[in-house]
DNA sequence: TAAATATTAAGAATCATTATCATTTATTGA
DNA sequence: TCAATAAATGATAATGATTCTTAATATTTA
């Protein structure tokens, strides 16, 4: 996506146009999936804190550009809303440390939607959100993981 | 579940008998639900400093004691193990903090299991663990709920 | 019971994230 | 355009959750 277009995001959102919040958004643009804050640094050809990265990330979510949400060793991840179509979920590779979106079919979708229903039903609450998420290993012979067998 | 009950989970899995444990143990057997470690503190009659809990709960979860996993604001959470039955996915409140364990029947697992496999055959992996999880708030005001024992 | 071993308590260290604040940058309007 | 004003940044301190360190203590073993 071109600088205009970024800078537009911005400007539609009413956000002053500054070059970490560009910098931050062509790095998430230029990405084929999330990215956690210290991705987004490590992206950088410019030098930029990771207090600013937390901030500009903490905008763009206010303004809704960008969707957050937590890797399984707790740290945040981050990606454009509009790179993603509706609801979606994650597969999160351990070897690699990867995050990848997946996307459930519609019937899947809405048997979910009725799985949220009755529990939320049942137990009298209001829903706001859901995630599905799945974990594993990829397999690829270089890099070793550390052993923790039981 | 008493105490002697309580001990013979420890032993069996070849952890010596100490009082932090069964402590934590007990704490966990009278909740009705997942608890934080700061929970756990709280619930305990006597002084039990956090890095003990941390410590135990670690020791019961390399002995498959305990399950854990994390709350959307990244808290550990701990549940007994036996408590429980295969497989489960959680309910979070919150307005209130708790968290619930919610049974999807045995249909809509087997579906899951079949999204996992398409995903993890599509994308070479291995897959390890799954979650579900739903989000909401139940709507009591922001009041807190019932705390049991204190 | 005593020696050997494992565990605890207390606090320091660490990791991710958030807050502070002086300085810099963007926006506004003459 | 250019200063005035408002907002954002960068450096660093503070925070909250979790892990680590170590001397002291409890548990297990012989």
């Amino acid at each position: 996506m071109a600088k205009k277009q970024l800078t537009e995001l911005l400007r539609q959102e009413g956000l002053s146009i500054t070059s970490p919040r560009l910098n931050v958004l062509a790095i998430l643009d230029q990405s084929d999936g999330p990215l956690s804050v210290e991705n987004i640094v490590e992206h950088s050809t410019t030098q930029i804190p990771l207090s600013t990265v937390y901030r500009v990330v903490a905008d763009l979510l206010d303004a809704k550009i960008v969707r957050t949400f937590s890797s399984p060793d707790k740290k945040l991840l981050v990606e454009l809303t509009r790179s993603t179509s509706g609801h979606h979920h994650h597969l999160y590779c351990q070897s690699c440390e990867k995050v990848f979106d997946i996307d459930l079919d519609t019937k899947m979708e809405r048997l979910i939607e009725n799985v949220i229903k009755d529990v939320s039903d049942s137990h009298g609450m209001r829903v706001y959100d859901h995630s599905f998420e799945i974990y594993g290993t990829c397999d690829r012979g270089g890099h070793h993981l550390k052993s923790d067998q039981d």
